[in-house]
DNA sequence: ACCCAGGCGGGCG
DNA sequence: CGCCCGCATGGG
């Protein structure tokens, strides 16, 4: 068991459900006062506790403890300053009602291989058929890691991927998107997954979308959640109605929508869009 | 039986 | 550009 500090609100509730990758993948349970969860990756796994606001962790599979500190830190977001956060993208009473009932949500930073495929299986879909999908797909060609005398399945990487033939796909239930996925893992490398890193926002979203099944709102999840560029703003059908509602107050093209929230959000329209999107979800 | 879900690609005007 | 359609699948 190792220790980590949390600086400012944090809600592991609200950070594991709202639809972020660990949402599709990852295991939460709330017991008494203790909160647990786990989730594979394509190395190992983490299980996190959470008691009073104190977060212990233990993991296994191929991390230094640095590496796996890292990355609990990344994942979970407990490196953001909430707080400045909040002061600079609270510029209304609807944000702000939404961050006063989704308190404590952190943006997650997830591994880029894994966001890329949730969420290309996330399009048109929804998120109890993502999990059912991502599981699947883990159940099928993550690779096995025993855990005191248990089998479990880590988080398939690219490698893993590519043993998978379309109608495999098909048969995990991606539907329409089995074309997507089989198309992306064979056309990209750790290298093009890498190199995203060295972009600016525009050359990297421009360059997610050259994939086959990567448009304007998957990779804007993709920069958001799997390279933490806060000023990813994914539209979704949420998002684009709590905008439309509240602020644009008419119809506007996607365009016109990213250039409002990042003017109005600075560069943190990603973290106001998680608010935003969880919190209209659910009204 | 319809409608929708963290959309995208392609075709048409 | 904007609009419309087909695309798989399961749940309300």
């Amino acid at each position: 068991m190792i220790n980590l500090d949390i600086k400012g609100p944090f809600n592991l509730k609200y950070t594991f459900e709202s639809g972020q990758p660990l949402a599709f993948f990852g295991d939460y349970k709330l017991d008494n006062n203790n909160e647990f969860l786990s989730y594979p990756t394509t190395k190992g796994i983490f299980y996190i506790t959470m008691n009073n606001n104190s977060l212990s962790y233990e993991f296994y599979g191929d991390y230094a403890d640095e590496d796996a500190r890292k990355e609990i830190i990344d994942r979970l977001g407990l490196n953001d300053d909430l707080n400045y956060i909040y002061s600079k993208i609270n510029t209304d009473s609807y944000i702000e009602n939404a961050i006063r009932n989704l308190y404590g949500l952190r943006v997650t930073k997830n591994d880029p291989f894994e966001t890329i495929v949730v969420f290309v299986i996330s399009q048109q879909n929804n998120i109890k058929r993502i999990r059912k999908i991502t599981l699947n797909l883990i159940e099928k060609f993550g690779k096995q890691l025993n855990i005191r005398n248990e089998n479990k399945k880590l988080f398939p990487d690219l490698e893993d991927l590519r043993k998978a033939s379309l109608n495999d796909f098909l048969s995990l239930g991606l539907g329409f998107r089995s074309k997507y996925l089989y198309s992306i893992v064979n056309s990209i490398d750790y290298d093009f997954i890498n190199e995203i890193n060295k972009l600016n926002y525009n050359e990297a979203k421009n360059r997610l979308m050259e994939l086959e099944g990567i448009g304007d709102k998957v990779a804007d999840c993709i920069l958001l959640f799997g390279y933490k560029r806060l000023e990813a703003f994914p539209i979704d059908t949420w998002v684009k109605k709590a905008m439309e509602e509240h602020y644009l107050l008419k119809k506007a093209n996607v365009k016109e929508i990213h250039e409002y929230a990042n003017k109005k959000w600075n560069n943190l329209a990603g973290y106001a869009q998680q608010y935003l999107f969880w919190y209209k979800r659910n009204s």
